[in-house]
DNA sequence: ACCTGAACACCGTTCAAGT
DNA sequence: ACCTGAACACCGTTCAAGT
């Protein structure tokens, strides 16, 4: 029966899942799928446009609430962060498709943090710029610790050494989100030298 | 006569500034020199080393400085900066060899950082993820602002425009370390809500 | 409208064999 | 020690032709 655009990324990221994103090829998809390659380029421009579209799944569960800015936008770090742990390479992909400009729930998820960032005091004109720097950074780290965890566990594995390497990498991440917090909260103050 | 290291850095750089990073492939580079694609294997265990290397050539110029906590982190960034912007995909490739742990002078970078997170007051254990904060906002600034160039290149041109555009995405990039610096001085303030 | 088959123009990496 | 030649096992993308 027909392909859909909803198997086509369901399909992607079960591959993605289980082999990596260095597996997650157009022509090994499409096997998957039981078509030939081209099928997909009916459906998908290209395949940055079909990785926007896996970054957008992996990304729907990260949600926005309203309440005061440092907690709302410690949120919003927190649920980025364990969407992109949740899946292989989760990290990496998003990141990739966020500077190609595919993924629109990065899109919007920054729109969330810009509002977020005005709330907190950064005037209008930078406060897309204090939301892209914390972007960067949850994706900066979580793509340094994905890459460390997936290494680690090719080697021995005690499950409590595991969730405690965890542990200590979330109170770390909670760190970077305080001194980002901190500096937008002061984003006035303070005098340039240089 | 014999190929040497550095002549393979240099032609890779060449290429790279040319014809941009997708173009970098070792097969394209061993034919520019004129050699098998199997030669550069002997001097290079896999290509990722390789743009390691390309990566550090592009890093040379970033140099450290003392002085003050905050203009030694605000020099650092300029630097890493420029020198990114001084290579077509300068920042995509650095990044990347960055996240792969190939790039011996983004590890110095990293050290420097760190040093001076500390002068700042941050407390030692968190240091270099204060500093590698910093890096992850370089990278990913810059990386967002040479696509954004390099695409606007291919229109229009009155170099008017450009230096214009320049300028601001300079002012905008002190901005977003300043919030940073800020953020790093108060790094033991402010109770943690949540 | 949706897909196949086959091609085009490539990749990174390895490795026996040569000098 | 350093490099070639040739192979291995792939890629993303296009497009006439089919249904």
């Amino acid at each position: 029966m027909q392909l859909h655009k909803r198997d086509v990324v369901e399909a992607a990221t079960t591959l993605l899942d289980s082999f990596g994103i260095a597996d997650l090829t157009m022509r090994r998809l499409a096997r998957e799928l039981d078509v030939s390659p081209g099928a997909l380029y009916w459906h998908f421009a290209n395949k940055q446009q079909l990785l926007g579209a896996v970054a957008d799944r992996i990304l729907e569960s990260v949600a926005d609430a309203d309440g005061p800015w440092r907690v709302r936008i410690g949120r919003l770090c927190t649920g980025l962060r364990d969407a992109l742990l949740s899946h292989t390479d989760g990290a990496e992909l998003v990141s990739a498709s966020f500077a190609a400009g595919q993924s629109q729930r990065m899109t919007e998820l920054l729109g969330h943090l810009t509002d977020a960032a005005v709330d907190a005091g950064v005037p209008v004109g930078q406060a897309e710029l204090a939301a892209r720097t914390v972007v960067y950074y949850v994706l900066g780290f979580t793509v340094d610790e994905q890459s460390r965890l997936q290494w680690d566990a090719a080697g021995a594995e005690l499950p409590d050494e595991q969730s405690a390497l965890t542990d200590d990498a979330t109170a770390r991440f909670r760190f970077g989100v305080e001194v980002l917090l901190n500096g937008m909260s002061v984003a006035e103050r303070e005098p340039m030298l240089d």
